[in-house]
DNA sequence: GCGTACGAGTGACAGCCGTCATCCGCTGCT
DNA sequence: AGCAGCGGATGACGGCTGTCACTCGTACGC
């Protein structure tokens, strides 16, 4: 029997998730919680064999849980479902030693076959998105992430710079780099592909 | 017997909502589809009684799909469940006369609850979205929207100008006016606040 | 037929953006 | 001590953005 922890923000996503995964007898879903904060409580006081979490939730997030799993040693396997085919989450929970990691596109067979290759001690991990995730990785420092991420909330540099204590001019020159590095022609631009490929 | 068509683009979700609606012994899940066409074809052939449908979807949007039951007078209901909760959806889910609106973040219960509304003749809004809806309208105009919309995705005004057949001043104008309507500071704020309350 | 509202364009101005060369101070290496 | 490397700052330049006042044509209302 494998004992699984739920944890999805979208009732409806949730509660669907968990008629799915009941439908399987070897499958018991001790119980689902809506964001990474009660994920993590109820991780400690249920102990199931797998926990089965989305990415982005209120509070912490899906890819935060799996960091914290390791860190403690919990005796558990993590699968991330998530609609994010993005090559930068993929890579991070790989180093956060994740079991698996489906894109919610994939078949709802998949995820009861996932969570048993998993339990057994296997990987399942999505396999176009594996390739990808090797080929480009992430060009930018951690300046350039967090000067981006403000640009593109319509933030101009100067508010930037407040923000930041930084100057205004060393701002730009930051923006200036990211863009480069992005080869792309804008602050809109650059923020739209670091973006895409999760790695902000 | 409450006869169902179901439309999501994500597979896992779709088989999920699947099972999910399948424990409900007055629901028959006749058949999913994975994208707007697949939906329209299939409702000619199947005639659920509600066709139950997602907004983001390749190729036709759920929208588009109950604007084209509407024109068709189709004898059936339709349901949307999305996670947008943009005012700007409702409304024009409203104008398109469909029988329920339904948000993913709301409880899984809802779902075969709102469908049996619905088929009864009833109609199943979310409460909230509701008054949102018809408190704040959309401001802008054709115009604004186009220019907005390429805007947002990083193109300078030179370009949108080319390819609006305007001229780059004119396009600066439009611009000056959407931020101007919607009380921001620059395109940026003016793309994201559109974009979040369902305008464009 | 006349006023007017509306879509589109023009021109000017101030300020912001993107780029680049250069500079400063600090840390780490050897 | 000497030097490279790095985070941050500066200043200048040209181009783009956001604003505003004004113009022009054309369709519409009466």
């Amino acid at each position: 029997m494998i004992r699984v922890l739920l944890a999805e923000d979208q009732a409806m996503v949730r509660g669907a998730l968990t008629a799915l995964l009941n439908l399987e007898s070897d499958i018991e879903v001790l119980g689902s919680v809506a964001d990474g904060e009660a994920a993590w409580r109820e991780l400690q006081r249920l102990k199931p064999d797998v926990l089965v979490t989305d990415i982005e939730m209120p509070g912490l997030t899906g890819l935060e849980l799996a960091q914290r799993v390791r860190r403690h040693e919990l005796p558990m396997k993590v699968v991330i479902v998530t609609t994010f085919a993005r090559p930068g989450f993929l890579r991070r929970a790989l180093d956060a030693g994740v079991g698996g990691y489906l894109l919610k596109d994939s078949p709802a067979e998949k995820l009861a076959e996932a969570l048993r290759t998993v339990h057994r001690g296997g990987r399942a991990i999505d396999p176009e998105l594996a390739l990808e995730a090797w080929s480009d990785a992430d060009p930018l420092n951690d300046r350039e992430r967090q000067v981006l991420r403000l640009a593109g909330e319509g933030q101009a540099a100067s508010d930037i710079a407040q923000q930041l204590n930084l100057s205004h001019g060393t701002v730009r020159n930051y923006l200036s780099e990211a863009i480069g590095k992005l080869g792309v022609a804008n602050r809109i631009e650059a923020y739209r592909l670091a973006r895409q490929k999760g790695w902000l």
